[in-house]
This record gives C-alpha cells, sequence and structure tokens, in this order.
DNA sequence: GCAGTATTTCCAGGCTTATCGAATTATGCC
DNA sequence: GGCATAATTCGATAAGCCTGGAAATACTGC
C-alpha cells in the first residue's frame, strides 16, 4: 500500500454519502446488498448512488456481482483491513499509540 | 464519532499531499516538526502547505504549538485512534473480519 | 422478440478543492 | 523602532466533484 493508493481510498470514503453507502454495505455482511435496496434505504436517486458506488469499486473498497437482474453489492473486508493496517502502522511504526499494541505483542 | 466527522476526517487525509504531511508528522513523533521543515521535507510551496495544514487542524488530527517564531506541528495520536477504531468497528461490528478480534475477546 | 425491471451512462449546472505567487501578519532580537 | 525570519491570508485560476433527470443498456421470463 503506497501514499496514493491509500488517499485514494480514504477520499473514497470521506464523503458522507459514499461513507453512509459503505456502512451500510458492511451492515449488510457477507449477504451483500442489491444496488436498489441501498438506493432505497438512504434514499438517493439512482444515478448518484451509481457514479458513488463506481467510486467505491473503483478504489477496490466495494465488488459487485451479478444474480440475475440485480447487482449485488458487497464490502470488500481485506481492502478495508488494508486501509486501517496501512493508517494504524502509519500511526504505530515510530510511536507509542496503543492502538495495535495487542498485535505487537 | 458521527458519519459526518468521519467522513470529514477521513476526506482531510484523501489528498496524497496531506496524507504525506500527516505521514511525515507521526514520523517526527512527540517531538513534532515545525511547518517549515515540512515544507522543505516535502517540497510544497509555504502557502499551499499552509491551506492543508488548515485543514488538518480544522478537523483535529494535527495540533500545533507555538515556540517563539516557529509553530510546531503535531500530529493528534487521539484523533487518529478515534478514526481507526470508527473504521474497525464499522467494519466488524456484524462481521468476522478479525482485525479487532483482540479486542473483543 | 417483447415487455418489464435493474442499473448505468449521458449531460449539465453549481460548488468545492488544489495550487501558488504576492502581500500581510506574527514574533523575536538588537 | 527597525530588521529578519516564520507562517498565514489574499486573490485568482484551473480542475475535479456532487448532484440528479433523462436516455440508454443489461438481463430475465414469457
Amino acid at each position: 500500500m503506497n501514499v496514493e493508493q491509500a488517499a485514494k481510498q480514504l477520499e473514497a470514503l470521506g464523503n458522507t454519502t459514499r461513507l453512509q453507502v459503505y456502512r451500510t454495505l458492511v451492515r449488510a455482511g457477507e449477504a451483500g446488498l442489491p444496488v436498489g435496496q441501498i438506493q432505497e434505504r438512504l434514499g438517493i436517486p439512482p444515478s448518484t448512488l451509481s457514479h458513488h458506488l463506481q467510486r467505491l469499486l473503483l478504489t477496490g473498497l466495494v465488488t459487485q456481482e451479478r444474480q440475475a437482474t440485480t447487482l449485488i453489492c458487497r464490502a470488500s473486508y481485506p481492502a478495508m483491513n488494508g486501509l486501517i493496517g496501512y493508517l494504524a502502522d502509519e500511526c504505530c511504526a515510530d510511536a507509542g499509540c496503543g492502538t495495535r499494541a495487542e498485535n505487537a505483542a
């Protein structure tokens, strides 16, 4: 994970609407959620949602799988863990801040 | 930590330049770093850097302390931990992805 | 193939951001 | 007060983002 990629992912999550979309997908768990359901739950117009989903897909934070006419969206846990890990490493590499102290021990 | 605040912080870090600034400050540790030194290390024009620092200050990710004519900047570990915690919780709340499994146990 | 549903792409307007040179403010020193 | 250094604010430009209605595309089932 380099700086630019991390920045891209952070930027993707750095928008209230997209963060809500992502949060919704995370809470949906492994089953994922069709685009239409996200749209319905958050009350976002389809085209707007589609743009945001593109952004999340592009950065790898979300994956999609077609099931008949609907597209199932899922939060990518590996991507999220990669990002959290990057932040935690940057934060704790040279300073004792405790966040990942358990892992280090 | 609500969605909008988290999004603001993520957006603040979601820019290559600002992430580099933040990274530099984290690596500087408790001692912090004067604005001028950041500027010198990263080769950013003063005014540009100042704007980015304002953004990081505004979201609470960075703090400043005056020492004579120089301003010492420091990464705020509590803020960072809050953000990482928010992401980790969102990620792991309803799904087993392992990142904070140690804490839960 | 046609009808119907799900989703995306096209297009456009308004808004915010990123950048940085020049001028200004803040602070210390003599 | 006057000078020097540190950093910010001003001003302006170019670029990219967010939004959402309308049209187009994907896919299924009959």
